[in-house]
DNA sequence: CACAAAACATACTACATAGTATTTTATTAT
DNA sequence: ATAATAAAATACTATGTAGTATGTTTTGTG
């Protein structure tokens, strides 16, 4: 094979592994042994592409997480419709699109943000820049149902924003306690009150 | 001193170490070695009164972390006055007394639930035992606000108390990633709103 | 006071960990 | 083809880890 696309496909596949270990295992207890483990590799391979693991796990950071975040709540959001309905189902249809892997282990940013991000200041800013993009996907599609008498002009869409992500990381969080959904439907009820009530 | 008391000293202080230690440093990454060094104590010391790493945390959970959401998020809903007026208040005036320490570390809850609890039953249980408890404090308050006409009876009191739950947990994760205040300015603004519409 | 038991200390084992040094194998350029 | 370089493997170091085994010291009891 090229070694280009050899070299970019080792990196591609020790970024799957941790990611998903990451998100499995957490990202202290996963050592850098146990990911080339499971990518069938050695640990001389993995130093030849990686400086140590915080730049591996900023790689995933900024590569695996943003992309999946964006991908299941930020596109949707700039799709063409009535804002408040495009709203709604993006919490709520993204929420029930989780398979029971993705219950049991939670939000994968939500995971590294409460693991690690008080401890590497440099993890901290990556996953930073994910939640101010989400942030801003929302305040866009916020600002623009204010603009086509959607949505009550007199709310802070910031405020929104903050408050629909920060719930929806939430419970996130607490649904791991849980082996069935039914405080994802409490969730979802308690979501549906509050945009119900940013209506114009 | 007398045996008895000596040995419930003891495993308080290991008790205090280790929380702190968790708080600050996350479950996994604190090694009873660590604990130990900060109790001035010696392994054979926590090997007596503990039986392993896994029975302190669930001591530090069931003890240390019940008690201080009890006493910041559940005992004030029992006072009384204004059912609105104290789920608004207890929600903020918690946040704003959180010290730069706090903040930066975020909720000792929130990070175990995120960090170990999708990796052993036992600590899913003990956490999802707080969460329950919490959520009937919530409950009860805003039930009490119906009955007296202060809260919208057509709303769901569990709906309500998991989404507020929710967003709180969230939103002590998501300042970790900052080092001012801004987001828990908007946090509090999105609650308001919310708060202002659940009004009977 | 003796001796039993609890509280704690010391010394250890076996294994996991991040990272390095060195070697082997595959690819590329001349 | 061969020399150079990249990709990956192997072998290693130094340190951290949970837990154990066995001591020593302190406290309680007949």
């Amino acid at each position: 094979m090229e070694q280009r696309q050899k070299s970019e496909l080792t990196k591609q596949l020790i970024l799957n592994e941790s990611f998903k270990l990451f998100y499995e295992n957490g990202f202290k207890t996963t050592s850098v042994d146990k990911i080339m483990k499971a990518t069938k590799l050695t640990k001389g391979a993995f130093y030849h592409h990686y400086k140590n693991k915080k730049e591996l796990g900023l790689a995933v950071i900024s590569l695996k997480l943003q992309k999946r975040i964006y991908e299941g709540m930020m596109a949707p959001l700039y799709e063409p419709g009535d804002a408040l309905v495009i709203l709604k189902t993006t919490f709520i249809d993204r929420l029930k699109s989780f398979s029971v892997h993705e219950k049991k282990h939670g939000c994968p940013m939500n995971n590294l943000i409460n693991e690690i991000s008080d401890y590497e200041i440099a993890y901290q800013i990556a996953l930073k820049r994910i939640i101010e993009e989400w942030q801003s996907a929302l305040i866009y599609l916020i600002d623009r149902g204010k603009s086509e008498n959607v949505i009550n002009k007199s709310i802070s869409s910031k405020a929104v924003a903050v408050y629909l992500i920060s719930a929806f990381e939430g419970i996130r969080g607490i649904r791991k306690l849980y082996d069935n959904d039914f405080i994802l439907e409490e969730y979802i009820s308690g979501l549906s009150l509050y945009l119900n009530q940013i209506k114009s």
